[in-house]
DNA sequence: GTGAAAGCGCTAACAT
DNA sequence: ATGTTAGCGCTTTCAC
């Protein structure tokens, strides 16, 4: 039934180290019985099996993508799509496979990635989000396992491999843009503490607010997860205040569509009467109205560069750890609104 | 270093075998000698090596993904991730893990999707468009591979199972839809022909048509990609007809939004000048202006029903095919108008 | 109810 | 340059 190795050097009268040497492209097997080999099989129609393969040489051509734990709230953000559009697409030039982790709750992904390491179904993985305290970063590292990350470390960050952008700078540039537009209440909509992008865009925030010497204040920040749904809370809760915001950083597209579809709910016009950034340039920021002011974080290059990171990684046990930051730009369009 | 099922048996004073029945919960093995057993495998922080047990059983606990030959151009519609978050959902329930193709062209995703079959990476897949003569389809067939296809197959329909909607008359009701609305000219753009979504959606489209007399026209017919960039292009084909249209038939929301874009750049006014009806229900479609009037397909239902259906057919490898039609429903927003 | 041993298909010393 | 052989870690007869 099934054509195996043996088939084939009987076939081609060798034996069947040989063939597994021709499959390796070694370079002591002579031109000759190569041909003959291969010859064999095409003909057999054989077809490696990857879990014998797998089996002797300890390892998988697979990497592991980890989505956050749930996954399936996860993949409503085209972040994660974008992201594994350009995982993909390097593990597919190298002839990589994927395997993409199929969520549940944090207890479940921590199962489902310890059966991948251990049980050897990966050889290396790219988690696509950065917690603090995160068992599972803890758990990589400690079994020096081959990973990168998308987003900073919390912990030990000189030795982690990781791809990120300077989130710091990018939420202070867009603050400062506010404030020159002469914004003087602005709040701050980021996704939940535990991630360090979040942290990360409200230090870069506070700074601006702090350099143009403006208040900070607690009622003005709201943390939720990037869902569109959340954004819509955030208004609620924003707009519910004595003196609500005439402006906002917003860190992720799909929470500021939310944003802008309760601010219409509520009469409030934008960018006449409160003005928006936000993070990410999803392709929708550009469809909506009004058209977001975004930063522009290249999601494909992050999952691009990880892979290509991972991958090195694997082919080089020794790599030292690096970090990458993928440059940003500033989209800027019609939801802000210089009052001046 | 690494902890296999020798270890555990030593731990626990039996042999290799037992603890290879506890794994398995059999039934003939003393409560007591599984809580042993179960003990010693805590104790050591074991895990069982997959591609060992694969070997073994000739099977993985994986199913195969396969998107359109160019993924990474696919992912680019949010329909994609739409489907893997249901299939994912399903996958994740059943403790099956996610295999997903990463593309290149029609002839490298062949070549993967031999390597999975063959080479035991996957215990069925499910494919994700369905087109005519399309060779991987036959080679499943072929080699008696489950599989489930996601839309209606070209051939032997009978024998393959399937999840689709009934495209024919969801397109035949969204014509219809127009004609009501006293339209008389009637564009239909449509995905490429090779594809049979494309030739559902077009016969609704010829036979509402048809049933109110009016002309077929091929100058009103457009194929190409689903991809907004394919909507641009449509739009300039149409509208350089001497008689454009005053209406249309997209087949992809993506395309419905190239097509806005574009009439704006062309000052055509939607829906003043002319009316749009869409297919799939993408949340965007919601989003821009005007808000679409399209086919909710229920993506979501289409992986999480394929998935099931396989899953059913790898347990019982017997199970007959089936066909699993999704009910559709129009979303009626404001991207037609009534011109009687 | 449990153990011994063969074998899944492949690779990697070690020979020659 | 090629063959022989011993595993990789697990499951599964076949014994007992």
């Amino acid at each position: 039934m099934v054509v195996t190795i043996k088939d084939v050097a009987k076939r081609a009268n060798v034996a069947p180290s040989t063939v597994s040497r021709v499959i390796a492209d070694s370079s002591r097997i002579s031109l000759d019985t190569k041909k003959r080999v291969r010859k064999a099989m095409k003909e057999l129609g054989y077809y490696p099996n990857v879990n014998a393969r797998n089996l002797a040489v300890r390892s998988s051509q697979a990497i592991g993508v980890i989505m956050p734990s749930s996954a399936e709230t996860a993949l409503q953000n085209p972040f994660f799509p974008e992201v594994l559009r350009g995982i993909g697409s390097t593990a597919h030039e190298t002839e990589y496979s994927l395997y993409v982790s199929t969520g549940g709750n944090d207890e479940q992904l921590f199962e489902e990635v310890k059966r991948m390491v251990y049980g050897n179904r990966v050889d290396g993985m790219i988690l696509l989000y950065s917690r603090v305290a995160d068992p599972i970063m803890d758990f990589l590292v400690e079994a020096n396992f081959p990973f990168v990350v998308i987003g900073k470390p919390y912990e030990q960050e000189s030795r982690i491999t990781y791809v990120d952008n300077d989130n710091y700078h990018a939420s202070l540039e867009l603050t400062n843009h506010l404030i020159d537009y002469g914004h003087r209440h602005i709040a701050f909509i980021g996704g939940t503490t535990d991630l360090v992008v979040t942290m990360d865009r409200l230090r870069g925030y506070r700074s601006a607010l702090k350099k143009a010497n403006l208040d900070f204040k607690d009622d003005y920040i709201v943390h939720d997860e990037f869902l569109r749904s959340s954004g819509r809370k955030a208004v609620e809760r924003l707009f519910s205040l004595k003196k609500p915001p005439t402006a906002m950083v917003i860190a992720d597209d799909m929470m500021s569509l939310g944003v802008i579809n309760m601010l219409e709910e509520f009469g409030v016009d934008c960018p006449e009467d409160v003005s928006i950034t936000s993070f990410n340039n999803l392709y929708l920021s550009e469809l909506i109205r009004p058209a977001l002011t975004t930063v522009d974080i290249q999601i494909y290059m992050l999952g691009v560069q990880s892979a290509k990171c991972l991958i090195e990684k694997l082919k080089h046990k020794e790599e030292p750890a690096k970090r990458i930051i993928i440059p940003y730009s500033i989209k800027f369009r019609n939801s802000t609104k210089n009052i001046n």
